[in-house]
DNA sequence: GGTAAGTACCTTGCAACGCAAGATACTGTG
DNA sequence: CACAGTATCTTGCGTTGCAAGGTACTTACC
């Protein structure tokens, strides 16, 4: 899987995966990684930039095994920018899908 | 438009318009640009890229106005490599649509 | 008891890519 | 002559994702 692909997308899949339910850092790692490939070295500062960016807030809660998990909740701004990103997206989709089709005019 | 997106489809979208027909450099931004924002800085360096890897061999051709056109052409490697990376780009998309669609099993 | 695997958090240093901002040089227009 | 347009290129920077490491707790196995 070409890494470069991934750069700006995993942030909405995060944003996205939150936007239907509160998770811990482990879990959007497994989450994801059903459909694309994330390790922990990629969450954890994703997580803290969101969190950063007022986008997210976190609770804790006590884990049967290992750490306690940090819960990561959407803000209200989170979900208007998981909405915003998502429209960006596929936006951005159509232009490259249009353009490897050979459509050259943008009216097309 | 997320700067982010474009890292790894850019070189796609060149290698695309490339299996179409020959081109220079200052030809490529302009065509790229009617979708997708594209500067010179940075195909530039792209194209160097490729011909380093063996996916275009370059001739040069007089221009009216300016410097010389430098045309890339691409070689059977580079068509591989543009057919490869179109199927990956467009698994990748699939991918990401199904998790922001919230299908969970890869199965789906 | 010791060891491994699983859970769960984190950080550091690196590589890759795209961009802004610059340089160069030629042509045509006002 | 100055400016815009054509056409090439380079340097330095910011952002992102990853590998590789560390910490700490629990459970399972020998």
């Amino acid at each position: 899987m070409n890494i470069q692909f991934k750069k700006g997308v995993l942030e909405i899949c995060v944003l996205s995966v939150l936007a239907r339910k509160d998770c811990y850092g482990y879990e959007l790692v497994n989450e994801i990684s059903k459909r694309i490939d994330i390790s922990e070295g990629t969450i954890y500062p994703l997580l803290h930039r969101l969190k950063d960016e007022g986008h997210v807030t976190t609770y804790l809660q006590e884990s049967a095994g290992g750490a306690p998990r940090k819960y990561y909740r959407l803000t209200e701004s989170g979900r208007k920018e998981e909405h915003e990103q998502k429209e960006e997206w596929m936006r951005f989709c159509a232009s490259v899908n249009a353009l490897l089709e050979g459509k050259n005019n943008a009216a097309e």
